[in-house]
DNA sequence: CAGTGGTCTAGACCACGGA
DNA sequence: CCGTGGTCTAGACCACTGG
C-alpha cells in the first residue's frame, strides 16, 4: 500500500509549530517564561518527552533557551549573549568589544527591483532606507545601510533610533515586533571610495571588507537587508566552522 | 548539602565518549556504520534511548550520519556535502562550484613561535609547509599557505598531493588518519601584494579576502593551521548565521 | 520543600530500505 | 519480510532554583 501522506509530519513537530505560533501571535514575550514542559503536554494532550522533543529543536535554534530548574524563556536580542550571534567582529587579540550604534540618517523610499527581490515585496512599495555607523572603543569600523520593508517599520524615524538604547534587533523586537531568527551573509573583498573611507578615516582604496545580510524573521520572512563596510585593519570578523 | 561531584556527567555523554574513542581508535572508518542502536545499547548495558541521544549529539556535530532504515554512519570528508562545511566560496549567482586543488609546493621546516603557538607544540618542532592554489571554473581564485605538524604528516610530499584526488581534508583523513571536525577562521579584507597578485591574475592592491583558519580534530586538538588569499570579484564568501 | 528542566528506562508502534 | 532508525508514551528518579 502506497504512503498516503508525503507530507507526513511527527506529533513533535506539530507541537513546535503551535509553540511558534504561540511566540509569533505574541502570547508568550521575549524574555518571559513559556509554560512548564508538563503543562503544555496536558494542553496539546500528548506526553512530555513529546513536548520535550519540541522545544529541544526550538532551544536549538534559539527560540528558546532553557534554564534548568527556573523554567523555559523566549529568546531576546536584550540578552547580552544574542548581540555577538549577528555581530562578529572581533578585536585582534580575540576579546570581545562592545559597539556603539551611531544612526546617521532615516528616510521613506520605493523599492528598487533589487530590493523588492530581496524583501520579496513589489518594487515600489513603501521601504526605510537607514545608514548609520558602529564604534568600537572609540573608533568607527562599521558603516551600514540598511533596507527595511515599510509595512513592518513605517514608523521607524532618526529619533528612535537615536533615543534607543541597545541592539538594532532588540529595538526591531521590542518597538516593532519583528523577531530575527538568523540572517545569510554574503562577504567580499573591496576598495574603500572617497565617501565611505571618510567615515572610516581610512585612505581612499583601502581594502574593506564587504558583508551583505539578508536577515530572516519567522517563516523565513525576509525582513532586513543591509550592506556593510568593516575597516578590518585591527579587527577581524570571526566565524565559527563546525 | 554540597554536590560532590562537580563533573557530573549524565550516562548519554559517557556513551559518547565511549563512540568517540572507537572512532579515534579507528575501530570504525569513515564511511562505515557503526553498530545499531540496540546492539551498542546491549553493549554498553544501557537502553535504546540513551544510546540514540549519545549518537544524536553526534550527528549534530557532524561525526555521524544516520540514515533511516540503513544505520548510522561514519561522516567522511570524502562525501561531497562535506566539503563545502570548509570552503564557503559560492559564484555571484549563488551556485556552488566544485573547486580543483593545485599544489604548488611542500617542503619541511622548523616551527617559529607563532605557529608553534597556535598548533601547540614546541617553537623548533619539525613541521610541514605546503602552498597551493584553488581553481574555480578554470579560475585561480584562492592561494593558500598551509602549516602542518610533522609528528602527524610527516610523510607528506608534493607527490603525494599532486596525485591524490579529492579534497584535502578527504587526504588528511585516509592517508594520515587525521579527521577534520571544526575551524574558526579570522577575516579580513587585504590588498595583493606582487606574488600573489601575479598567482590570482589580479593588479597588485587588488583588494582580497585574506582568511586565516586553525584547525581541529578531536578533543580540541590544532592539526592545521593556514592563511588564504580569496579573489571575490565573481565569488564571495558565504556564511550563514543561525 | 515544591516546581522546573534533565536523565533514564521499557515497551509499543511507525517509516524506510533492501533482500 | 526483517532490520534499521524515528516516534510516542508513561513513569521513575536526578539536578537545580528559589521561596
Amino acid at each position: 500500500m502506497a504512503h498516503e501522506s508525503p507530507t507526513f509530519s511527527p506529533l513533535y513537530r506539530q507541537i513546535k509549530d503551535l509553540i511558534i505560533q504561540g511566540l509569533q501571535s505574541g502570547e508568550w514575550r521575549p524574555g518571559e517564561a513559556i509554560p512548564s514542559e508538563v503543562e503544555l503536554a496536558h494542553r496539546f494532550n500528548v506526553s512530555q518527552g513529546t513536548v520535550r522533543k519540541a522545544i529541544d529543536e526550538l532551544a536549538a535554534e534559539h527560540l528558546l533557551v532553557r534554564k534548568q530548574g527556573k523554567g523555559t524563556f523566549v529568546s531576546s536580542h536584550a540578552d547580552p549573549r544574542a548581540f555577538f550571534r549577528f555581530l562578529r567582529l572581533v578585536r585582534q587579540d580575540g576579546q570581545i568589544e562592545p559597539a556603539q550604534s551611531v544612526p546617521l540618517e532615516c528616510l521613506r523610499a520605493r523599492a528598487g527591483v533589487e530590493a523588492a527581490r530581496v524583501l520579496e515585496i513589489q518594487p515600489g512599495d513603501a521601504i526605510v532606507v537607514m545608514r548609520r555607523v558602529l564604534r568600537f572603543g572609540g573608533k568607527t569600523l562599521v558603516v551600514d545601510e540598511i533596507y527595511l520593508p515599510g509595512d513592518l517599520f513605517g514608523s521607524m524615524t532618526l529619533e528612535v533610533l537615536q533615543t534607543y538604547q541597545g541592539s538594532l534587533y532588540s529595538l526591531f523586537e521590542s518597538r516593532f515586533g519583528v523577531r530575527i531568527i538568523r540572517a545569510t551573509e554574503k562577504i567580499r573583498a573591496v576598495a574603500a571610495d572617497r565617501s565611505s573611507g571618510d567615515i572610516l578615516a581610512v585612505p581612499e582604496g583601502t581594502p574593506l571588507l564587504s558583508v551583505e545580510r539578508v536577515t530572516y524573521t519567522y517563516q523565513d520572512r525576509p525582513v532586513e537587508w543591509r550592506r556593510g563596510l568593516y575597516c578590518t585593519n585591527e579587527y577581524f570578523y570571526l566565524n565559527e566552522l563546525t
